[in-house]
DNA sequence: CGGTATAACCTGTCTAGACTGGTGCCTGAA
DNA sequence: TTCAGGCACCAGTCTAGACAGGTTATACCG
């Protein structure tokens, strides 16, 4: 046993998420019993891989017939900042993107208010059309300020861009943002592949770095159907 | 008995909840062994009801040591549980109701699972349209256990249900919740006074009372252009 | 052919133990 | 007085069953 053993109920988790990932919504994946016999495991140990899943949203399970595939929704939680790549790490899928754009320009009022910048500063600004495991589910705007044009340099296609600013020593820390739903133009739908007029999420944050200082500027527009988010709110 | 058709593990659930609300963060709860003699239930029983809380963020469970209340992860500050009339209130605006239904009903199985009910329970069930200054904004489902059933009195279109519930002991906490966005089917378009396919916001929140018990499952579906959720977020 | 009873499955809930690795306190020896 | 060992306790992991309540397919009966 050179290799560090696993709890066997993560071995069942491994398994059920490749089974996730190699089938679609509503297929039914193996049964707890049929699970404990494969991994010589007690069924117990294989509810306790499944619950996790269940809680995750990947499946759901019905008494009396089995356990299926869940409807992919992306479940943000909006108690934590992630990036997108992160969000969809988390959810088992790759991310990628197309980029729309990237360049340096001259900022917006509301930008460089944002972002507290010297009025008529150039900002980086970089647009991309976000993917999940290849499909479009989101049009992302981001403004950085001029210090952070390096990223530019980066694989924006394939990387995180907050990993980049990372390496630039910009740690993303936190950030407030708004939530609104709109119809999809003829640009976004185009993007997304949607029909005009479909809903869609739009978050606006602003980011600000370890030291508090405002570092990027945000909107993304997400599919309104395949996107949740989590909020926790307490009095 | 209601009492006796709940699941074991929901009882334990419901104790800790009340323990954590009464207690400060780092603070011990029981143990696993003791909560099972407590109960009379085996520890794996527990470990359910623990776990789950754990999921949630309540708890924190060290091995060796013990189990421990957790610090609470959102900003209380930016995150509020608000009313709706309360949300109007902060933006200078009138808010009213008419009421489209109010009834006790049979619940949903989602129903009674999120609300911790038992099997075939009924529930009151409030179905409002919110205004601004008279103007329709929102569409309100409301689901309470039927020991609430008293809101029922109370003057549905001027009044607060949240300030209704507090009076009946009941005061809403804190709530998890979800955001999508869809687009107006008929009938919401016809209570909006919007096009239909106009892009809603559309927020699903579990509310918890001050022990922690589940207290209301909403629906509320906002013109998506007019509202504008405000969140923060920390990695 | 249509309806019903039954058996086979499925998940949910639960038990009463077991062993592990870790923590922290208390006691006794140096 | 200090420190090491032992012991009680803690949560994590896991077993091998059990029953309940729901679903579904099949086989049988009218």
């Amino acid at each position: 046993m050179t290799r560090k053993s696993i709890p066997r109920h993560q071995a069942v988790e491994r398994h059920l998420r490749s089974r996730i990932a190699n089938l679609r919504p509503g297929d039914a994946v193996e049964s707890d019993s049929e699970l404990s016999a494969l991994f010589n495991v007690s069924r117990m140990t294989v509810r306790q891989a499944a619950q996790r899943l269940v809680d995750e949203g990947l499946i759901y399970r019905v008494p009396g017939v089995g356990t299926f595939v869940a409807e992919p929704k992306v479940h943000r939680d909006m108690a934590r900042l992630r990036s997108f790549t992160e969000e969809m790490a988390r959810r088992g899928a790759v991310a990628g993107s197309r980029v729309l754009s990237a360049e340096l320009r001259a900022g917006t009022a509301d930008e460089l208010a944002a972002l507290h910048l010297a009025p008529r500063s150039t900002v980086t600004h970089v647009r991309r059309l976000r993917l999940a495991d290849g499909r479009p589910v989101a049009i992302e705007n981001v403004v950085l300020p001029m210090s952070c044009s390096a990223v530019l340099n980066e694989d924006l296609e394939h990387s995180s861009l907050h990993e980049a600013l990372r390496t630039l020593g910009e740690i993303p820390t936190s950030a407030t943002g708004t939530l609104v739903a709109v119809n999809a133009g003829a640009e976004d739908a185009e993007l997304l592949q949607v029909e005009p007029g479909a809903a869609l999420l739009v978050e606006e944050r602003l980011i600000v770095n370890q030291n508090g200082q405002p570092l990027e500027k945000t909107q993304t527009r997400y599919l309104g159907d395949e996107f949740v988010f989590h909020v926790t709110l307490a009095r």
